[in-house]
DNA sequence: TTGGGTACTTACCTTTTCGTGCGTACTTAC
DNA sequence: GTAAGTACGCACGAAAAGGTAAGTACCCAA
């Protein structure tokens, strides 16, 4: 019926983009799903489900962060709508991170990602074991 | 009731590892899941849920991934359990992945993640302009 | 008065990641 | 005969990620 071969993509490509289609190399949804899934990003939405936290309690949470790469995805994260970061003017400075009810939604699915990876570690290293050893 | 300072971490470290806890630095979940979250990662477990694929069929799916790249994390997600690897040895080379019973549960999480972040790009973009324009 | 805690930023340097190009061994198509 | 496709491995170099250390401005405890 149609041609096999079109001229342009189908739909046009800027409305793949728009819609959010991570398989398209340029789409925004691309730059958002590094961010979550960053090193650190996972583990941070992870652990603001626990409440509203302060960086340095962040960064006694999550072992082995930086308070460069803390900072840094934080930032992203916010710029993302996903957490909330609210400053105290005082004197010793005493900021506080939350997530949004964005960022809730978020980090549910990134949670049970990382619960499910947990749980099943046994059996995954189980079979690391018998690949390695010849099997 | 209890020293304050154990000399010990609380139901060893190992212990933890054992099950999985990605706070854990040392744990080897952080292995796995810098895998599956992984730039690549993410994009091969999804497409994979079509159905069993070829090397190139994949590399033509995935918008911008290059041949080292494909190869390096399907080998990853192997390794993990994740991916199975039939080779046929015919004469121009002919491999076949396709998703284990565990990858297949790994990548709906994974794609649910996806999913999501697609479905709410336009509300995630949003949030980017109001921030940018200095809401 | 020295040291530690808070929430970062900046500069510097190392490590890791990743893309590119080439080679392979052979077949099919042109 | 030449080009293209298949499924990689390897080597090189650029780019990105990330750790370390230091600085800030101020407070509090020893």
């Amino acid at each position: 019926m149609n041609d096999r071969i079109s001229p342009e993509p189908p739909a046009t490509l800027a409305e793949l983009m728009r819609r959010g289609n991570v398989f398209a190399e340029q789409c925004p949804s691309r730059e958002v799903l590094k961010h979550v899934t960053s090193r650190w990003g996972v583990l941070l939405l992870v652990a603001l489900r626990d409440g509203t936290q302060r960086f340095s309690d962040l960064r006694r949470k999550v072992g082995g962060i930086s308070e460069k790469m803390l900072a840094q995805t934080l930032q992203w994260l916010e710029a993302d709508g996903f957490v909330a970061r609210i400053a105290h003017p005082v004197v010793p400075p005493h900021v506080e991170y939350s997530l949004t009810p964005l960022g809730e939604e978020l980090a549910q699915k990134v949670e049970a990602l990382a619960d499910w990876i947990e749980f099943k570690l046994p059996e995954i290293m189980a079979a690391r074991v018998r690949r390695e050893s010849g099997g």
